[in-house]
DNA sequence: TTGGAAAACTAACAAGTGTTAGTTAGTTTT
DNA sequence: AAAACTAACTAACACTTGTTAGTTTTCCAA
């Protein structure tokens, strides 16, 4: 691992924990044992952290979900690839899901924009999912977006509870919340 | 409306567009045209505005989760109601859910570790109506931790797309995501 | 062994932080 | 008319912030 590797990974870890804005480089530095001038000699600034690993997500993200909607599946199936394909994104690492998930507010505004328009596109994706089910006949005839909205929300949410050493897995958690998903807490 | 009132508001505004730690003392004056200062005549410092707010809400959100167990319902009749108090609690104050939402982290430790007790019994609520539902015989034998976490995962993210302006109100959202809740997107 | 890059250091900067002290003008109560 | 209260002000404190400049140390290849 290199030094830089090391500050990023210490550098999430305390964001995670304290926030991106109250963690400051004098912390960062603190943490790998160094002075808070000597991290420039590794990284840009502070902001770069956040930046990368923003994006970094966004990309893991997109590759998995541009993988599901290149093969044809019925809309069940790829919803279940796509719900696998975000959990195992978000559960590799927690402290830059947090990041990813919220702290991106606080990138530069050029950033943000950029931010939020690859994350509609990945929202848009996941929405052409549950049309298709509507258009096969297999999805109930909800509003798409809300539906949309919701599920990601429960997704998301996995990363503020699921525990590395927990006795659930990703693989597990995917296939429980895919089946909440399609039919929900009520028997038959 | 008091002059505290109008400081409390316009803070919440600012708080949930720029965050409780980048919204300074000075933005908030600004934000009501007086100096910083005179902002400690009306309030007694920043931190109260975070406690008043967070944990104003969890009273709102107990005493309805209260009322909802204390008569006798089937479970599928109590997460329904449960689902609708959350929901116009939620979407009352857009501004003060967000901090009650995201910003609980920067209250001072003793305030954080009680304001995580209170979630926590709130959650156990309604952890016990699934439960309950399970009992009856009504509801599948989900892990109820795990739905729980996932269905309030869905009930809060409503306060970051809801626009009161929108066509969705809020009792219509709560019965979406009952329906939603209970018995999915699949057909059958 | 030496030259040079890499990586650490110290010191300082300009700006911003929450908050307190002390004061003043205007209003209300005694 | 005197006293007390309210709500604003200016000025300042003590500290933290991200970052830069300049310097010294470390370490490895030639």
């Amino acid at each position: 691992m290199t030094r830089r590797q090391e500050i990023m990974g210490t550098a999430l870890g305390l964001m995670r924990n304290k926030g991106y804005l109250n963690t400051s480089m004098r912390d960062i530095a603190g943490a790998v044992s160094m002075e808070a001038a000597s991290l420039y000699n590794h990284i840009k600034n502070k902001e770069e952290i956040l930046t990368n690993t923003c994006f970094g997500l966004a990309e893991a993200l997109e590759l998995g979900i541009k993988d599901v909607n290149d093969i044809y599946f019925n809309a069940a199936e790829k919803l279940k690839m796509a719900i696998h394909n975000h959990i195992t994104v978000i559960t590799q690492d927690l402290n830059a899901s947090h990041l990813f998930i919220h702290e991106w507010r606080h990138l530069s505004e050029a950033m943000r924009n950029q931010f939020i328009s690859r994350r509609d596109s990945y929202e848009k994706e996941f929405r052409d999912i549950v049309i298709l089910g509507f258009e096969e006949g297999e999805f109930k005839d909800v509003d798409p977006k809300f539906a949309t909205l919701t599920i990601l929300a429960s997704l998301n949410w996995v990363s503020e509870w699921y525990r590395p050493q927990g006795e659930m897995q990703p693989k597990e958690i995917a296939e429980k919340l895919t089946q909440f998903i399609l039919s929900g807490l009520q028997k038959n």
